[in-house]
DNA sequence: AACTCGGGGAT
DNA sequence: ATCCCAGAGTT
């Protein structure tokens, strides 16, 4: 991936400019800045909104002002301060990293990138955000604020979530980061971020860097960045009823259109439970077929379409009375012969089930 | 690369 | 309801 911007002659510049008079007061913006604060605060910050973090950031800080006062606290105790700002994995790893900064590093949080890394819960983001902030490092700190930034300002028409895309920016970001204000750089894409270039409407009218943004030079402003999110598929609760008389199972030929057409499947209903249950043995009553007492749950099957997910629990039961209506789309299948006939997707397995 | 982990505010 | 947020660890 090759990316150019032209018009992108010294952007970082007018960032800082811009970041004097609009920097935000928040209280780990401490002067001079104290690297456990700028810790706790980045860890806090993960995921999770300034308004939200600020309260809990105070209280922390009451409770563990220091390296040295986190690392002698239990966890229980550090837990019983997180409560409540979710991602508690966060607050485990950020007491054991402590612990190890006391024991290994005298309680002086790490200056260089190698070892900030290997501290639990610490990753490139995090890492970047301490040493610049804290140390003056030229190190970027690429979060989601500047994956939008850099999207904008530089066309980036991927994915943004993908690690390509990560990666380039990464590499852009170092390219421009200023050695003399890494840390104000930083900082100063998250305030921007936070206030102007937001994610749905930009407010383009006011950022510093309108001349420079690739962006809205096309009038794209709106259309990026590009986040493709996994969205889970709605999951299908399927009951199913295998009903056998003897040698024979009987089963039924789904819909000519659709989803697996025309392929053969155990008799089924939408539904979970005694309500799946009967709106199964409904669809044998209008097949002409009366089943006798159900077995089971005999066992469940999961099965995932591009689009959607079939949770089926399947029962059994042995043939009552009553005969086959409609011999077109229902058959009684000789259970030597199941491997005979197409079977519907994850139909076919419960052949082995039963 | 996909999944998991919380909770709250904006849209 | 869905999106989004100063991400990292695990598989």
């Amino acid at each position: 991936m090759t990316i150019h911007n032209e018009t992108a002659h010294d952007w970082p510049q007018l960032l800082l400019g811009w970041f004097r008079t609009h920097r935000r007061d928040l209280p780990w913006r401490t002067s001079p800045r104290d690297p456990y604060k700028v810790w706790v605060s980045e860890i806090m910050l993960q995921q999770t909104k300034v308004e939200a973090v600020r309260p809990y950031y105070e209280n922390w800080l009451d409770h563990f002002p220091t390296v040295a006062s986190l690392a002698s606290a239990t966890q229980e105790e550090v837990l019983r301060q997180w409560q409540g700002l979710g991602y508690y994995s966060r607050a485990r790893n950020l007491h054991q990293a402590v612990c190890e900064v006391q024991a290994r590093y005298g309680g002086k949080v790490p200056d260089r990138e190698k070892d900030m890394l290997s501290l639990k819960g610490v990753g490139a983001y995090t890492a970047g955000a301490v040493l610049s902030i804290a140390y003056g490092r030229p190190v970027p700190a690429v979060d989601g604020n500047v994956l939008r930034i850099f999207s904008r300002l530089y066309l980036i028409e991927d994915n943004i979530l993908s690690a390509k895309v990560k990666k380039e920016v990464t590499r852009l970001a170092q390219d421009v980061i200023p050695d003399d204000a890494p840390g104000d750089f930083n900082e100063a894409l998250m305030d921007l971020g936070a206030s102007i270039c937001i994610p749905r409407h930009p407010r383009c009218q006011e950022c510093p860097l309108v001349s420079c943004c690739l962006a809205h030079e096309k009038g794209r402003e709106t259309e990026l960045p590009v986040r493709i999110v996994k969205k889970d598929k709605p999951a299908v609760d399927i009951t199913v009823l295998v009903v056998s008389d003897r040698q024979s199972w009987l089963i039924h030929r789904r819909p000519a259109k659709g989803l697996l057409a025309s392929m053969w499947e155990f008799p089924n209903a939408v539904g979970k439970g005694n309500a799946g249950l009967d709106a199964a043995r409904e669809v044998l009553k209008k097949a002409g077929i009366r089943a006798g007492s159900a077995s089971g749950p005999v066992g469940t099957l999961r099965h995932v379409f591009s689009h959607k997910v079939w949770q089926m629990t399947i029962y059994t039961a042995p043939y009552a009375n009553g005969t086959l209506l409609d011999k077109e789309d229902w058959q009684w299948l000789p259970q030597a012969g199941y491997t005979q006939v197409p079977w519907a997707g994850p139909h076919g397995k419960i052949t082995a089930i039963v």
